[in-house]
DNA sequence: TTGCGCATGATAATCATTCTCATATATGAT
DNA sequence: ATCATATATGAGAATGATTATCATGCGCAA
């Protein structure tokens, strides 16, 4: 039940929250903006306000309960926190996001760190590319 | 002469451009904030508008003469392109940035878009810690 | 030197995000 | 179940970074 997901992270049992932590678990395509988030629960008749979502986002994320990206573009995405770390390559024509787990890397990560002399504590990174997937704005016929 | 660096550019040679490249050259702590350029043009006597100092950065950053990074905290930061590529690490505490570059990363990161069907176009790796620099405010005797 | 088109600066406009504040509600105690 | 109180919500204003407008200025090829 997500109501125990909220309130383990300290949270009020609430509407707006529950009904947020249900679209972000049965939304296909993780990686939802607050506008997007906004939006779908407008469409699905609910009543809700985007300074909520914003709010909300920000306490989850503060919860552990979703992270917030900054692909390039201007706005964040968020994503549910569900299981373990990743990163993320995106395609530069159709924003489609896939998801990556490299050890090595990160195990790089943490020597670098440690050579500069910081204590890592976390980092971004993500890959901008063109995808093959048909349909992608970006296939060579295009334009 | 950075006049010749313009033209290659195809960029004409104006004053506001010359001395946004100046500036960028000649100063420590690459990593600027479109403000920041801003503000110490300014105070150098110049006569510049915040308005074209975006523009100028925004066409440095097409004709590949600047990179613009998106560290956390909102505002971008530009840094002239000298030099080979690399990455970098940022101090959560006092925003100091470091550079670094390690090839077994920038080689999986190819792998990696190459299993996943993208045609690599660019990338974006920031580790984010606390750096051990004496008078970071983050230094354990503060607070 | 001239003419034209791009460049500039001041300012207004955007855009995403955050803040304000009056009202509504969840939750622990009664 | 009822209350009391701290917290949550929604509408809209406010913010901060960046971009667009537009009248004027200037680089540069002819
Ligand atoms: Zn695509
Ligand atoms: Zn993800
Ligand atoms: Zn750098
Ligand atoms: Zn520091």
């Amino acid at each position: 039940m997500e109501s125990q997901d909220l309130r383990s992270a300290g949270l009020k049992v609430t509407g707006p929250r529950l009904k947020m932590l249900e679209l972000l678990e049965n939304t296909q395509g993780r990686h939802l903006t607050a506008e997007a988030i906004y939006r779908q629960l407008l469409d699905a008749g609910e009543e809700i306000g985007l300074a909520t979502v914003y709010r909300v986002l920000t306490q989850f994320e503060a919860a552990g309960l979703v992270t917030r990206h900054h692909f390039e573009g201007g706005h964040a995405v968020f994503e549910l926190e569900r299981g373990p770390h990743h990163d993320h390559i995106v395609c530069v024509h159709c924003g489609r996001v896939e998801e990556f787990y490299d050890e090595s890397i990160e195990k790089r990560q943490r020597a670098i760190a440690e050579k500069l002399g910081f204590n890592l504590r976390d980092h971004t990174l993500t890959l901008y590319g063109e995808c093959n997937k048909p349909g992608c704005k970006g296939e060579k016929n295009a334009r």
